[in-house]
DNA sequence: GTAGGGTTAG
């Protein structure tokens, strides 16, 4: 077994099931033994496949298949998402264990509920019939959350209702933040009261989650009920609440209620972060008032958080808005000089507005620094792998060595939203009305 | 299986 590891550690599977193949060739003693540890050591390294071979070298040379590795391997190929193989496995198991067997159960809950939830639900009220010990299936469950299907797990707890196993706070935790990640805030809010009555107790951590998904849906509102009702149930309030809830009033313009957000936070005794900033520099300039946003950048410094890309592009953009293209240009050089340049976005408003001015040649300058630049080569070449033509980057040299800005531009508009999209609470999932526009912050 | 998992940007 040491030389098995050993060889899987150096990470040749090729190399232990030759080194399999040759103790099933010498005959030695305790084979059957040495291939399910080495199932076992297989699967605990991710590597359900190299699993499966030896599993087949058991059945080969019909010898016995442990519950346990048949039990590992399965988990290994479901969270593949190799169910054909799995498919396979099962019907051995079956055989071999009997469908009372718990480890057996677990994993056809695992399989079923990956396939059809209803299903699984069937089958484990049939298996409750039985008097089995099996439980409701936090396995399925994770199985659920690992393919993102946050509102099918929604439903299996919800459902459940008093069949419920003992679940960690965590288990719920996924299901809250993944259900606030695709636009069901209220749905995570119903999930909290329900776990609260449960006697499982969050932390801030979810919470944040949460008051992060109703700002997602425009429902500033709640976000703010929720963020005063965290005193009630003695939770404190983390940097990253505030920040999620200041940068969500400096997006909708309430610049004035984020600032008296900035002051409490700062009270409670925290130091904010460029993050923080960013979000009211970001909002200043946004809606015209660059101003202010430079007047953030100079706190920023003072309080030592060093500006970043985003920063930079934000403050690009302010001056961008105005029209202020010397602006723009002078703030650019400085920052690249001091090490910081634009992202991608940056970058993009800093052209256009030259095009817009008709400075194509120092737009194409730009531009040229831009596709030099590592981040925007990081980000574009992430698209890639689905085009199947050009990369989008050597198109943009190609048009940048070529003069054809606007043809650049049109491009770089084109995959733009791609990296940045916009207006992210219009989608299909509108749970409740949007309330920011007669909003207001009401606690002084 | 017996640790760790889950949160903020245009």
């Amino acid at each position: 077994m040491t030389l098995i590891k050993a060889i899987a550690k150096a990470e040749s599977m090729e190399g232990v099931l030759n080194l399999i193949f040759r103790l099933e060739n010498l005959g030695v003693d305790m084979y059957d033994t040495i291939c399910n540890d080495t199932i076992s050591f297989l699967c605990k390294q991710k590597c359900p496949l190299a699993a499966t071979e030896v599993y087949m070298v058991l059945r080969k040379n019909q010898l016995l298949v442990t519950c346990k590795s048949y039990y590992s391997i399965l988990k290994g190929l479901i969270d593949d998402g190799k169910i054909w193989l799995s498919q396979l496995l099962i019907g051995s198991f079956m055989k071999d264990y009997g469908i009372a067997e718990p480890k057996l159960s677990n994993i056809l809950l695992c399989y079923l509920s990956l396939k059809d939830i209803n299903s699984a639900l069937c089958f484990l009220s049939k298996m409750k019939d039985n008097d089995s010990s099996v439980t409701f299936p936090v396995c399925a469950l994770k199985v659920l959350m690992k393919t993102g299907r946050f509102l099918a797990a929604y439903e299996l707890v919800m459902g459940a209702k008093h069949n419920l196993p003992v679940m960690e706070m965590v288990d719920y935790s996924i299901i809250v933040d993944g259900l606030c990640k695709e636009g069901y805030p209220v749905k995570a809010l119903n999930l909290c009261a329900f776990v609260k009555k449960m006697g499982v107790v969050f932390n801030i951590i979810t919470y944040n989650s949460v008051i992060n998904g109703l700002c997602r849906q425009g429902c500033l509102v709640e976000a703010f009920r929720l963020f005063d009702s965290l005193e009630k149930i003695n939770l404190i309030p983390s940097e990253i609440t505030y920040a999620t809830l200041i940068d969500n009033l400096c997006k909708e313009g309430y610049l004035v209620d984020a600032k008296k957000l900035l002051e409490r936070m700062l009270l409670k005794g925290y130091n904010g972060n460029t993050r923080i900033y960013n979000s009211f520099i970001h909002g200043y300039c946004k809606f015209g008032q660059l101003e202010e946003a430079l007047m953030i950048l100079d706190h920023m410094e003072i309080k030592y958080h060093d500006p970043d890309e985003f920063t930079v592009s934000s403050v690009i953009y302010g001056f961008c808005q105005k029209g202020d293209m010397e602006g723009a240009l002078g703030f650019y050089f400085e920052h690249k000089g001091k090490g910081i340049p634009p992202d991608f976005l940056g970058f993009l408003h800093l052209i256009r507005g030259l095009c817009a001015k008709g400075r194509m040649e120092e737009a194409r300058n730009i531009l040229r620094e831009m596709l030099q630049s590592q981040s925007v080569k990081e980000l574009i070449n992430s698209v890639n792998t689905e085009v199947e033509t050009e990369s989008i980057e050597s198109i943009l040299v190609f048009l940048c060595e070529q003069g054809s800005i606007k043809e650049a531009v049109t491009v770089l508009n084109e995959v733009s939203p791609v990296f940045f999209p916009v207006e992210k609470w219009f989608g299909p999932f509108h749970e409740s009305q949007k309330t920011a526009a007669t909003f207001r912050v009401e606690w002084f």
